[in-house]
DNA sequence: TGACTATTTGCATAATTACGCAAATAATAA
DNA sequence: TTATTATTTGCGTAATTATGCAAATAGTCA
């Protein structure tokens, strides 16, 4: 069994200019709170676009966008299943990158709490 | 030694939506070739602004203003010595979030050309 | 077939953003 | 002090994007 991020260690270094634009834009997918919502909303199970509205507290067409750019991105899976569509994490990579993220910005907030202690 | 993923795991479940727009932000900081460039060539040692934009090919002006924004998400970390202004890395994190960006879609172009095998 | 429901898409709008250019600011040296 | 260099910032513009609304599409059932 190999350790996908030591084989991904320094990866990122001497990429083209497309590659770039590429990582840039896989970020961008996530650069969006409603989009953040619903990947932690697909943690646990698939849903379908209504229920992920509902939950949400958006629009299905809003909604179903914010999906479809996930999907370009190959984040989550579509699959229609009787007149709905259902959606599920093509990628468990994500929450990896959610959770460093947030351990980075909690560090963040730990460091400037303790620079008024 | 711990393992810093695992204990960052599902970090991100049951965000307010304050902290999630936090985390957008941060991926937002992601999301442009620029910027990406420069956290590239800060990965070997320190640069100046004038430095950096030369190797990125753009203004100082330009460079400036995303080094403030890497700076801002806590990123970078600016000092200015002399009449310069040298950016370092300030949370090595952020080259391990870029490896799993690249490997994940490393593994998507990967999946996409056996498809065509 | 038509009726019904779920999802997607076209269009307009408001907000954000990257960039170029020029002016302002900061730090040093004469 | 003035001059010089490096960086930052204000302003305008073009491009991108999230959203609402309405229309179009896809799938199922009678």
């Amino acid at each position: 069994m190999r350790i996908p991020t030591i084989k991904a260690c320094k990866a990122m270094e001497g990429l083209s200019d497309q590659a770039l634009e590429q990582v840039a834009h896989y970020f961008q997918a996530l650069a969006e709170p409603n989009r953040l919502r619903i990947l932690n909303l697909l943690r646990e199970r698939e849903h379908n676009v209504g229920e992920i509205a509902q939950l949400c507290g958006s629009t299905t067409a809003n909604i179903s966008r914010h999906l479809a750019l996930l999907a370009k991105n190959g984040m989550v899976v579509r699959e229609g299943r009787g007149t709905s569509v259902y959606y599920r994490i093509a990628d468990a990579n994500i929450y990896a990158l959610c959770d460093l993220v947030c351990g980075s910005i909690a560090r963040r907030f730990e460091a400037q709490a303790s620079a008024f202690e």
